[in-house]
DNA sequence: CTTAACTGTAACAAAAACTATTACAATTAA
DNA sequence: TTAATTGTAATAGTTTTTGTTACAGTTAAG
């Protein structure tokens, strides 16, 4: 993760849960964040799909959270932005020739597996609600 | 992280540790990561500087080990290469106005470092040798 | 004392990932 | 009917990552 989308699903996010009731554009929330729209709408569209958020469209369109912010984690957050593992990518082309170069990989998979768990561990025990109260 | 430079360091320092006595050359290393020698030496300086590997010059030059594997962590290896933080960037330019995007950084930078911490507090309960074992 | 095999490092190039921007069809409220 | 808005695609610009080439300096060995 050498990327800006985790704290921007996170701001969006936060944003969403200190007004529930409110179809807040993404205008609004690209000037807070001091982004793109269309980048805001982007990320909108991925955290509808894992169901976070429901959009509407049109005229007095917008978004909101689909659910309460208690039953969001950051790790449901983290889960739907992640494009990398914690470690890092393995190595692209290691010599099968080698005995280390033919099983590194397979040593480092269950390393980084094993990382990862521990980062989503320990971010499902912490919800958007807690988080969002900080701001209010 | 989204890079190979983690892999390739624990690669790197398992063909040490496999053999300690031997100044191993990055031709060699190279062959069995499958990458350019001088992407090796790169990655063996920074290595160096952590005091973890001792280079030589010359013919029948290379790099050893500058301390037993069990003296070093793969936390050891995780700080000299890692160059971001594992939930990734915090928002590049919130806006202040916002009350969410005023304060959105300082609590981000909270849960970043705590999530770092405990990637850094688990590896650091891994040694190298323990790692470097399972190709012999 | 010359040669060959190395390191260490810089400079540059290429590829991939990330961020920003523009545009527009489709939708909806008023 | 109009104006505001989403959702998405296309494209461009920037930054990060990876690869390559080159070479001065060092060292072992004949």
């Amino acid at each position: 993760m050498n990327n800006t989308r985790f704290a921007t699903a996170v701001h969006i996010l936060t944003i969403l849960a200190d007004s529930p009731e409110e179809w807040v554009n993404s205008d609004w929330i690209a000037g807070s964040i001091n982004i793109n729209p269309a980048m805001v709408r982007k990320e909108l569209s991925v955290l509808q799909e894992r169901g976070m958020v429901v959009g509407r469209k049109g005229k007095e369109g917008g978004s909101r959270l689909n659910k309460s912010s208690k039953e969001i984690s950051l790790a449901d957050v983290y889960c739907a932005v992640k494009n990398s593992e914690v470690l890092g990518k393995k190595n692209l082309n290691p010599s099968p020739k080698c005995p280390v170069g033919k099983d590194i990989n397979k040593e480092l998979a269950i390393l980084f597996s094993a990382t990862d768990q521990l980062v989503m561990d320990s971010l499902s025990g912490k919800t958007l609600e807690d988080f969002a109260r900080k701001f209010r």
